[in-house]
RNA sequence: GGGCUCAUAGCUCAAUGGUAGAGCAUCGGACUCUUAAUCCGCAGGUUCUAGGUUCGAGUCCUAGUGGGCCCA
């Protein structure tokens, strides 16, 4: 199970050199201290800026012109820390230390003194070591007092000449700056006003800070530098923080829920040969060695059934999926997707299990079943509601029950509401694509309570069983919550004659300009000819899903790092260079 | 792809077409229980980019870049 190379942890591998070569723009040119002198001023701006950064051994220097980066688009630290920073270290003083252990955590710390009085602690003679970005400092000639900030929480420590030192407070207390790591030992106290503090003893830096944060009191608030830098996000704003921890456990609460129901947990590719499983244009990469194309998945469907036919009879995958398609405030190129297999269910039995699983989700991430999303307020305790297609677009249209199966009667009305589309060449003539339009149209946006959508034409579900009642049906829903598709399931088409002959519509219609349309997989035919038990299976977006939980409207602001274009117009010069050029290990 | 809108100090924001400012942060000073601490002082700018109009542009016009919202 070794990491993708592009998702995984950072590579210590040689090859990671090759990898560096990018992020110098925008990264961390380290400055060894040696280098501090050799910088120089940039051609526009008043900062500083490193040369460049040395590789670490054998490999020749490049400048950054070597690498198509401007120099003055290299990162430029703030001159007056920097200067702060030299001075430190001119001292004497270990500016990014390393071994420092902790006993507590901040909440840890406040656990220890909720409840008591200042009597009880001052007796207490319970030592606390914790660690924590400094977030607040507020000095008083020969006292002070700082909020150091650790995953968990904030704790307050009360710093006094009298009790750490003259050396430490003048060295280490008097120049720590905020966002600063600090470390500190002491015991438990409480101020006059009751606020729980740790006496400070023993002060030390555990880690400088040389940017300046934001204002400490409004905080961040431009969206874009939120979501460019959202390590600043994540330390500035507690609920960015309150929002990701929660996304955290709406995944541990899905696979919990897949886990004790006897589901399997695989990987499958998400580089492939041929992209299948859903309707969506493709990223395009290239394989060097085996001097091939491949593209980013668009969807495990296609692997995920295969591994049903090889007998893996429940099954789910919870992994990134890659869409080369606009950004919204609901589509981010690469996304989240659970999708899971059952064998001998029906597409019945997954609205079942779908109501099931937004309700525990819900419960273990929310506490209940009521969940406020933008204007809306959505029950997800309540029975879902299940509306044919054909019905939902006969009752928001007007249409009647007979039009909604003549395209005809479909294009009149669409053009009685959109005369500028008379002459639109994409318009439908089938009415399977008239049911996409009007759905989009006239639908969609009206599910704010969770609706199941059914019988969805056979002609725009090519993955789908077809109904035994009427062919062109498929044995299909979607789910609907405030407004948005969250999920998509149906009775998978296990025959491989039908599913060849619907991989040929596709291929027509790709033929036809139609470059959203799937491509022929011959493999994926070959497996259902080795029989592929009756099976249902369902796709549900975990990042709509994290939205639905934290009540946030914008994808953007549940992806930790979302797809933006360049900061800067030159960023795109760092781009690596061809791979077969960078050094190999 | 279209429409609207935004871009000014590290952050949050001001500035009738007429000398670019405030708060916070930073820097120097005072202060041994503060709570957005307080007080004194200093410094900080390619007003997103490139053109244009004008005696004069942060402001008006054009194009571009990036963001946000809405629509397709």
């Amino acid at each position: 199970m070794a990491p993708s190379p592009g998702l995984g942890p950072p590579s210590r591998s040689p090859r990671s050199t090759r990898r560096c070569r990018g992020r110098w723009l925008c990264a961390r040119p380290a400055l060894p201290p040696a280098r501090r002198g050799a910088m120089a001023r940039g051609p526009h701006g008043s900062g500083p800026f490193p040369r460049r950064p040395r590789p670490r051994s054998g490999a020749p220097r490049r400048s950054p012109r070597d690498l198509g980066v401007a120099e003055d688009r290299m990162y430029e630290f703030e001159e007056k820390r920097l200067e702060k920073l030299a001075a430190m270290r001119a001292a004497g003083l270990a500016v990014y230390p390393h071994g420092l252990r902790t006993t507590h955590s901040t909440a840890e710390v406040e656990a220890l003194i909720a409840g008591r009085g200042a009597e009880a602690l001052a007796t207490d003679s319970t030592e606390v070591v914790l660690a924590g970005r400094l977030m607040f400092k507020n000095e008083m000639g020969k006292a002070g007092f700082a909020r150091v900030q650790d995953a968990f929480g904030r704790m307050q420590l009360y710093v006094r000449k009298n009790d750490v030192g003259e050396t430490t407070f003048d060295d280490v207390w008097k120049k720590l700056d905020l966002g600063d790591h600090v470390w500190a030992r002491g015991r438990l106290m409480v101020t006059k006003t009751g606020e729980p503090s740790v006496h400070v003893t023993e002060l030390r830096l555990a880690a400088k800070c040389i940017a300046s944060l934001p204002d400490k009191w409004k905080g961040l608030s431009d969206a874009e530098y939120r979501n460019r830098h959202r390590y600043v996000d994540l330390f500035v704003n507690p609920e960015s923080r309150e929002t990701f921890l929660r996304r955290s456990r709406v995944v541990r609460a899905v696979r919990d829920f897949f886990e004790a129901r006897g589901f399997f947990e695989v990987e499958t590719p998400m580089l492939q040969a041929i992209p299948g499983g859903a309707v969506a244009r493709p990223f395009v990469t290239h394989h060097n060695a085996l001097d091939m194309p491949l593209y980013m998945r668009i969807a495990p469907e296609l692997f995920l059934k295969r591994l049903v036919v090889g007998g893996m009879e429940k099954v789910f995958e919870i992994n990134r999926n890659f869409r080369n398609e606009g950004v919204s405030t609901r589509h981010n190129p690469e996304f989240t997707m659970l999708e899971f297999y059952w064998a001998y269910a029906t597409w019945q039995d997954l609205m079942d299990l779908s109501e099931a699983l937004l309700r525990e989700v819900a419960q273990k991430v929310t506490g209940g079943t009521a969940l406020t999303w933008g204007e809306h307020q959505i029950d997800v305790g309540q029975p879902f509601r299940r509306w044919r297609m054909s019905e939902a677009i006969s009752e928001r249209t007007g249409l009647s029950a007979e039009a909604v199966l003549d395209p005809a009667a479909m294009r009149t009305f669409w053009i009685e509401r959109f005369p500028k589309d008379a002459k639109n060449p994409k318009l439908p003539t089938t009415l399977g694509k008239w049911y996409e339009w009007l759905f989009d149209e006239y639908v969609e946006g009206e599910l704010v309570q969770p609706t199941f959508i059914t019988h969805f034409p056979a002609e725009i579900s090519p993955l789908s069983r077809r109904s035994d009642e009427d062919p062109a049906v498929a044995e299909r829903f979607e789910l609907y919550v405030g407004g948005i598709e969250l999920g998509n399931g149906f009775n998978e088409l296990n025959d491989p004659l039908d599913q060849q002959d619907r991989f040929l519509g596709q291929v027509a219609a790709r033929d036809g300009g139609d470059d959203e349309a799937m491509y022929f997989d011959a493999d994926y035919i070959k497996a259902l000819s080795f029989g592929m038990p009756p099976t249902a299976g369902e796709g549900i977006g975990i990042d709509r899903l994290v939205m639905l939980m934290t009540g946030q409207t914008s994808i953007r602001d549940v992806v930790l790092f979302p797809t933006l274009r360049p900061d800067r117009g030159g960023a795109a010069e760092a781009a690596p260079p061809a791979a077969d050029k960078a050094p190999q290990g």
